[in-house]
DNA sequence: ATCTGGGCGAGCA
DNA sequence: TTGCTCGCCCAGA
């Protein structure tokens, strides 16, 4: 099992309606810095439809980029529960820890 | 609030 | 194989 596939598995464990962010994903699967790398992963996410990308933000609590735009991504969030306001999370206790 | 350098891994020449 | 670019970023100044 790759490093991808680790990644994959991992953000499966993201329950709906809590997010994780690219930094603590990084660290879950022995990246110390990884951060972007986790990004490029999700950009070429091979399972868009099972794999929920979606629930990846900044550490910041920012939404962050998405490959079928930032508005469809804050859409889902939106929809799952999570309250979001000019691109940012209102709830950090929705954060998903590892 | 803005800018900056650092950082990881996949893809392609 | 090596080298370089790019991507849904982060922490510090």
């Amino acid at each position: 099992m790759n490093l991808e596939h680790r990644v994959y598995k991992k953000l499966l464990e993201v329950p709906k309606g809590k997010v994780t962010t690219y930094s603590e994903l990084a660290k879950a699967v022995g990246l110390k810095n990884g951060q972007r790398a986790i990004g490029r992963m999700m950009n070429k996410n091979p399972y868009p439809v099972i794999i929920p990308c979606h629930r990846v933000i900044l550490s910041d609590g920012k939404i962050g980029g998405y490959a079928w735009g930032e508005n469809v991504k804050t859409n889902m969030l939106s929809k799952e529960g999570i309250k979001i306001k000019n691109g940012k999370i209102l709830d950090a206790d929705k954060i998903y820890r590892f």
